[in-house]
DNA sequence: ATAATGTCTTTTATCGTGAAAAAACATTTT
DNA sequence: AAAATGTTTTTTCACGATAAAAGACATTAT
């Protein structure tokens, strides 16, 4: 089955939504680099549109010819990268129980599973052991960590660590810098979502990730901004799987985010401090109560202020 | 071709160092947790050993017939794994002059260097891509960051957050814990070395590294430990690559330590901060002349074709 | 009964292969 | 000339296959 084209038919899936807004489209180069793609697949993609009618296209004349219509796109399921199909699938297995801590993970039956090849499944365990869950035992298999109040306070310890120090970072910019306007921007949107939480609340997760990764961003730190991809993974599949209370905790959270916020805007370095570890608390919480205590787990070790 | 067999290869010549010490050796399974390999590989290393008229092997009894001779071993290249083949060439190109940032690199090209499949490349790839080194193109190629002045500015930065606090983690330690056992021990190693710096200075690094290593375990978090992976294998390459003013350096850095050692073990926590940041800091500075200030291309590098 | 050895099965590590996608090169159009 | 289109080459991604290594099961020796 080599590789699927997942590439094009996503591309093409978001080329579509484009027709909707022009009466024709611009050059190969030009599409390509508006849906991320190479030119290649731009023209595979330009070469279905003609078959299928919707465009007319003779070298740099490419006119619709009509509307897309509900069928022309490729089913959704068809787009997915198989990295995140494998991630998907295991982090199911990972969360839907029986994922005790010790547990060893067998390439060969997640592939088969799954449906794929070893290969790619291989790679995505290598990818996924720096969220520090899971580890390898050398020639042989890999070993599950679980998701144990110990990583979740392991996880929370570096994040706070982290963020006080890109908040920081953050309320020293100066004023010319161009996050302060993303930091507006920003707000407004929180203030919006805060009127309309009662309907909106399941927008928040994505919200706060910006948010978060616009903070971390001001450490120019690499290791900082990309440890912020363990914590919003965790988040992700965190928010997904406990729904209890989610509109209260998220109304919450917005109000901690727009004092943050606040905070960062006065440049006051106290305040920043005071704002940011509120926040980081209640988050940590939050994430330590969605947690089940093992109840035959071994020394969970009291640690940490 | 498959899969070499070095792992076969290095348990056998670690098994015939172990042919010196006794008459007969031990059972399969001792032999095998011995050598940390499984009861297959113990049996081909034996049936080999008696091919050879090393042992006489007669299911429980193995007994040393001859002490093993130079060309009994394997050759040492024959012990590799491919994983450390990779990354040797990796470097050793990186490091080498040449690899400016931005440069891009391909998986393909690689492969064939080194003359090993792509798998093997594009796995290597992905697990050093937590070094921050290099980073990916989504299905397009792997792009060289660059050993530059602003990396190690950044992998200082964490390290010092990580290391202030595994210290101080340590510091207050019980008096019962085995840490402060192991932390004896590693003190007479340092005056040891410290006596014979002349002619011992180049043992250091390795030192060095169980040192910080059992500072930062103290933290009790997967992420501090796992991160002094990225510092260490730096700092291996770093040690390889700039031998100017090895002796005086490695000097200094063992006076250092020992410094840090005493303030760990008086518990006074004033004390430890202050011994750390001093050794950081000059870790970092020797680790900022070594890199070549970008612009300033006046060196006359060899470039390898 | 326990622990070793002997035998058989499964999994991991690695390669070559081929389609998808990117990139490079050549040609045309504005 | 610059920028597009047309064409060809190269690289990435993912698979199945196979030897090495691990692991499981059966048998034998203490």
């Amino acid at each position: 089955m080599s590789k699927s084209n997942n590439v094009y038919k996503d591309a093409y899936n978001r080329c579509l939504r484009l027709l909707d807004e022009t009466r024709s489209l611009p050059s190969e180069p030009e599409l390509g680099t508006l849906l991320g793609v190479s030119r290649t697949t731009v023209r595979s993609i330009l070469a279905r549109m003609e078959e299928t009618g919707l465009i007319a296209w003779n070298k740099r004349s490419k006119m619709v010819l009509r509307a897309p219509r509900p069928d022309d796109f490729f089913p959704e399921e068809e787009t997915d990268t198989l990295a995140e199909i494998i991630e998907r699938s295991f982090m199911r297995r990972l969360l839907a129980g029986g994922a005790e801590a010790g547990m060893q993970i067998n390439e060969l039956e997640l592939a088969r599973e799954i449906g794929v090849g070893t290969t790619s499944v291989r790679e995505f365990l290598i990818r996924f052991s720096r969220f520090g869950l899971i580890e390898k035992r050398r020639n042989s298999h890999w070993v599950l960590k679980g998701f144990t109040r110990a990583f979740a306070l392991e996880l929370t310890e570096i994040r706070e660590m982290f963020e006080l120090r890109s908040a920081a970072a953050f309320a020293a910019l100066p004023e010319e810098s161009p996050v302060w306007a993303d930091l507006d921007r920003l707000e407004d949107e929180h203030r919006l979502l805060a009127r309309e939480i009662a309907t909106r609340f399941n927008e928040f997760s994505e919200l706060d990730e910006r948010f978060h990764r616009l903070i971390h961003r001001a450490s120019h730190n690499r290791f900082i901004v990309d440890f912020y991809d363990v914590i919003a993974m965790i988040f992700h599949y965190h928010y997904q799987w406990n729904k209890a209370q989610e509109r209260e905790r998220n109304e919450v959270a917005v109000a901690e985010h727009l004092v943050y916020i606040a905070a960062l805007k006065s440049r006051d370095l106290g305040k920043v401090d005071a704002a940011c570890r509120k926040h980081l608390k209640s988050a940590r919480n939050t994430l330590l109560t969605s947690i089940p205590e093992a109840g035959s787990r071994s020394a969970p070790e009291a640690r940490r202020a």
